[in-house]
DNA sequence: CGGTCCGTTGAGAGTGATCAACGTTAGTGG
DNA sequence: CCACTAACGTTGATCACTCTCAACGGACCG
């Protein structure tokens, strides 16, 4: 099966060359079983993974013992860019099914950089995203109800399936439990319960333990608390290097 | 006066070549007027901006009218590059106070990746360390009571400022008004305007219009809701580029 | 077949929102 | 320099969204 390069040329286009640089990646996968920790905060920071099979959920402590699930990943994502520029890392990365991936060295990370400048770019730009999603997800939390949050957070989810066709006529498999999607959206479980029931009474969403199905996604875009941004593909690369390159 | 290298020299050391480069960024500061727009959401990216001094906010809007305030920033930051990975800007950068900021065009920041990878991999870490901040305050917002969240951002505040020395003996001029305290935050004006005098009254801290003053530092720690993360400093550029470098 | 985790539902409590009014400060123009 | 105005801070009363606590049933796993 063909690795998932679509996040990797999202914003670049490859050259051969570069191409075969990452393809050294893919060489020896690691699978993960469904609920182990690929990655522990205060783990030391051997380098970043790319997820080619699963679901995987990125998250921090509080001290109160509570937590925050930062991120779902989905296939094509990378993983643990955050704690490079930390002492170890500050995020536990957990399994939500079961999981294929490729682990990046710091060495061949840093490779990227002297060698293929365009590459990194690409790379560059892809982590911006990451951050863009950030922010829009900040924004959910802190200024939308918990309707809003949980229409939010399935278009998303949503669309980014759909990236990797692992979304059929608006269903899917739905790994996460209730307590988890909880504590990504900042509601208790209990809430997120009745939350997605009214969404279910009203017709927008049907659910079963472990798959969703959008049955009206007009329904739920009008609940929405914000337009998805629009990412600029190819073009914010070729804003950076030069339309001559 | 010296521009404030530290945030890019933080990750990496810089050799005299490269700080040529970069000095050339700060050939025209641009003033900005306090309260006026930097750059509005939906303006063309035409680069990212490096401040060099004074208080910016970068927010989002929402559907509801709503906005939400993503990070507070301060000098030696740099501005923007969420939305290179956008067709337009996707955050208003308003300033604070009076401002001033050195624009960076997106061919110089394409020059940076093509011919100073060891400064690339910096700015790189560099946005790494904000999503890690942005991470951070997620948590905050999302499994936090508003007594820890002020606090939470109170004590990171004090700390940023004190990266530029613009802090003494706990007391900092604070440009933000109640009702932007809350955007950030995730609160109404008025439940900050009470929880702030809850900090007052405990002894916590003091405040005036236009300034504020950390009188117990610990007992702010005591009410945080993480310990901050632990910053790599130049380790992390030697873990990707090679101590031999 | 039993145990544990997960989803579901109810009752009650509380944090933070909303609405509203007023005093104060700072900025503006005469 | 003063008067005017708008923005900001403060406080009270009330509302409601979400949390907490609790119990139970069903599904999955060993």
């Amino acid at each position: 099966m063909q690795p998932p390069f679509h996040r990797l040329e999202e914003f670049v286009g490859l050259t051969s060359s570069e191409k075969d640089s990452i393809g050294q990646w893919f060489a020896n996968p690691k699978r993960i079983k469904k609920h182990a920790p690929i990655r522990r905060e205060g783990d030391p920071v051997t380098g970043v993974f790319f997820l080619t099979q699963g679901w995987v959920a990125s998250s921090v402590v509080l001290r109160a013992g509570r937590r925050q699930l930062v991120k779902i990943h989905l296939p094509g994502d990378m993983l643990g860019f955050p704690s490079l520029a930390l002492t170890a890392a500050g995020e536990t990365l957990e399994a939500l099914s079961e999981v294929s991936l490729c682990h990046i060295s710091n060495a061949s990370l840093g490779q990227i950089f002297t060698r293929h400048p365009r590459l990194a770019v690409g790379l560059m730009l892809s982590t911006q995203k990451e951050r863009v999603a950030l922010m829009q997800k900040l924004s959910w939390v802190g200024a939308a109800s918990s309707l809003e949050r949980l229409a939010a957070f399935i278009l998303d989810l949503a669309d980014r399936l759909a990236a990797v066709e692992m979304i059929e006529e608006g269903r899917f498999d739905f790994p996460l439990t209730q307590q988890q999607l909880g504590e990504l959206l900042g509601l208790t479980s209990v809430h997120i319960n009745r939350t997605l029931r009214r969404l279910d009474e009203t017709g927008f969403v049907d659910r079963q333990r472990g798959w969703l199905w959008i049955k009206d996604l007009e329904g739920l875009k009008s609940l929405a608390p914000n337009v998805p941004p629009d990412f600029a593909g190819k073009e914010a690369g070729l804003r950076l290097l030069g339309h001559g390159n």
